[in-house]
DNA sequence: ATCAAATAAATTGCATGCAATCGTCTATTG
DNA sequence: CAATAGACGATTGCATGCAATTTATTTGAT
């Protein structure tokens, strides 16, 4: 129960962890070497995270070049969050359906913990902020739903990673409240609006920025090297 | 040029393929072993398409058990077809707001491909069909939304190779026409009217259906052994 | 005869080794 | 001095080998 993650499990969440909180930038390399040492295990089992967080969109693979974290460009920026807004429409809408027992209950104790990391001033803070988003998803309970939201929050933080200003508060926080005041109220258009102006509001911090590669990355994975679940996912 | 595609590539490749095509039905085993085998290759380049094929939901990998061809339930098949109409209408608002020069064109000439498949009773028909959608996600530019509709018209493949009746017409032919007439015209409520009916019509093909273990992978993929890209993707 | 436990077979997870490919640096030539 | 060709270094792509886990089979007891 307690070993039920697989090596390359672990480094998959790891480096997902690290990419997400910004410890890893867009652009920096990641050998599958450097990473393997790191966690203190082969290539193949470095290689075969870096496979998956591909396949996530967080890691960009080019044949006989190596992997590195995606440095996506400002098309693709708009192209994802053109998708995003239809896809947490369509999180709304059901929820302003149906939403489960507790949700409600749920989503404030997220903001809680959100408050609470930000207050910290802990880089949690940018990751929770992406995985409110995800939670909203989860409500549906539709897996696929939930996927596809997670794939895009993910790039969105990565967005915010290459364009964004520093660190900064991400999502406002405020904005979570008023979306489940009023999805507890069941207004849909409202909730929309807000979502909507919400999402508006992180696209905006499109400043282009050049960042350098991150020279230590075993340094920064040092942290990342998972011991338990911290709610990755 | 020619040999841009790597071995784990090309399986992967081979593999969606005879998937999409119900060559490999749901629930068939997978072992890394016999796929090595049949293309002359080792487990770990089998190993790797496996892995992405589960990452597009294609195939199910179980922790020390091996893979086998995902076979979704009738709760996921509700799940995927409900997202499913909500990322189509996306495509279709698209391409009805701004449609490429030659878009009507390119969807016509598909259309002829799959009219001459469907004579030819060319297993290609039944990938094809959903190769329209995909198609029309092209259309729309959006790299991200190419990769969505990609995977959920995988799904759907898979869906009604679980539940759908044997072969059949797959997707009517006749509603592809009537949409592209109403994309030429620009008519998003019409072109919606129709998508949605036809994903109705697919959905509702649904029967409880066992099927058993196709015996015999090697002899199945022997057929799909790649040697040139017929367009896959 | 049925069920439980132990053993055997099969398959995956992972590590290591080698060859191929790509980028870079240097040297040679126009 | 610029440009191109060749060689070197680094990194991936792939194959093979071994240990671990799971499943099937056999053995034994009640």
């Amino acid at each position: 129960m307690s070993t039920n993650l697989s090596r390359s499990d672990a480094i998959y969440a790891s480096l997902r962890r690290a990419i997400l909180e910004q410890a890893l930038k867009p652009g920096t390399k990641l050998p599958e070497d450097s990473i393997g040492d790191t966690f203190g295990v082969s290539r193949t089992s470095a290689r075969n995270a870096l496979l998956r967080l591909a396949s996530d969109g967080l890691v960009e693979i080019k044949p006989n070049r190596g992997a590195a974290v995606a440095m996506p460009t400002l098309e693709e920026a708009e192209e994802v969050f053109a998708l995003r807004r239809c896809l947490e429409r369509e999180v709304i809408d059901r929820l302003c359906k149906r939403m489960p027992r507790d949700g409600i209950d749920a989503l404030i104790s997220h903001v809680r913990e959100e408050e609470r990391a930000l207050q910290a001033s802990s880089p949690r803070s940018i990751r929770l902020a992406g995985e409110f988003h995800i939670l909203l998803a989860e409500l549906t309970g539709s897996k696929l739903l939930i996927d596809f939201i997670s794939q895009i929050v993910s790039r969105s933080s990565l967005i915010l990673a290459r364009f964004g200003r520093p660190h900064s508060a991400e999502c406002g926080i405020d904005e979570h409240i008023q979306l489940i005041e009023a999805l507890k109220d069941q207004d849909a258009a409202t909730a929309v609006r807000i979502m909507d102006h919400h999402l508006h509001a992180v696209e905006d911090r499109a400043k282009t920025d050049d960042k350098d590669d991150g020279p230590d990355i075993s340094e920064i994975l040092s942290r990342y090297i998972v011991t338990e679940d911290h709610g990755s996912r």
